[in-house]
DNA sequence: GTCTATATGCTGATAGAC
DNA sequence: GTCTATCAGCATATAGAC
């Protein structure tokens, strides 16, 4: 694969983000992506092998991302309430650093499929890492409370809470961009862990 | 309209408000919805108008109730923070008695659309009635503030954090079904307003 | 009010010329 | 690597028999 046609599957990768942020996978056509990149739609499959392996580039690195970051606080010696601190602030920065690929990730991987024939399980295993961060996440936020640093409130409910909020920020910041990111940690901060400190 | 048609309508609502929640608008198809009903696909179309009418009949209704909720709030005369807490309480209540209508809120409005030959603008209601909601939120939130009963946070992200929590909650709810109303909202109440006030 | 048949257009994807 | 031409299938919606 030459580096030029790296560059080109980049540009078709972000092309797609963006649209399918705004009008979702099923909405998009593989003509839509054609027009944006500026050639025809059978040029496009050069490229990519099918619109479903777009839809797999997006979501999987992201989910990746976040699930790495969480390991690596996961595995930190910090109080479970830091750590809880900097899975937040690891949340904000992935957000701002890939803000189309993580608007897809609240509800476009329902569109993610899985394909025995190309050994290819993009819907399996994206919900397995998703599970995977909501399982740590709770794990932690439990050490939290354990650790007296968080009153003992309803775990589930917390946490969906914390993390709808966190998968929306996209949205947020768009409209906001020129926001400093440290005022953004703090006031999140706040916001999400404020009621429910001891 | 005939009793009978009535109650037909409201079940092809109903149906239909399902498979959106679960695929989205555009990757629910009509027939998709005849098979739900029972009947085929050109059988539907002595019910409604059109796909588009079916979209228009969930959101804007429940739109609607989000607003006349809010309006009569905002009228009362009660100390702002105490605004605040019903409305809360309020689009709990919505989300448990409405929870496919409402799943439909946060992303599938994209796909209402304008007709100028038909007099219908379900986009631009949608979006002014959405935009009236978030000014009296913004609104009273500010008022609790000035009221020094919240801190003076960044009204927006404030605002735009426990909008999106609220605006999910029924994803959460779909898999809590039990849980007690009254323990939820003071749960709740604890996750959104703790952290602010003073 | 439900059906079959059909109109018209768009979908993802492929074949083959250049 | 891009193009034109094309395929088979599915989309929304309508016409007209029963």
């Amino acid at each position: 694969m030459t580096l030029k046609s790296k560059i080109r599957q980049k540009e078709i990768l972000a092309k797609s983000a963006r649209l399918f942020r705004k009008k979702g996978y099923a909405a998009t056509s593989i003509r839509d992506i054609a027009d944006e990149v500026g050639m025809k739609s059978a040029s496009l499959y050069n490229h990519i092998d099918s619109k479903q392996e777009i839809l797999q580039s997006l979501l999987l690195p992201i989910a990746k991302i976040y699930v790495t970051s969480i390991d690596r606080v996961h595995e930190s010696n910090l109080p479970a309430i830091k750590k809880l601190e900097q899975i937040i602030r690891d949340q904000i920065t992935i957000t701002i650093e890939n803000p189309d690929a993580v608007s897809l990730v609240p509800d476009q991987w329902v569109f993610l499929e899985n394909d025995d024939k190309k050994d290819n399980y993009g819907y399996d295993e994206y919900v397995h890492l998703r599970n995977h961060y909501e399982k740590l996440f709770i794990e932690i936020f439990q050490q939290a409370i354990d650790e007296k640093d968080l009153k003992p409130v309803h775990i589930e409910i917390a946490c969906f809470s914390i993390l709808s909020t966190l998968r929306r920020l996209y949205s947020w910041y768009a409209r906001h961009r020129t926001i400093d990111q440290a005022v953004l940690e703090q006031e999140l901060m706040m916001n999400l862990l404020g009621g429910l400190r001891t």
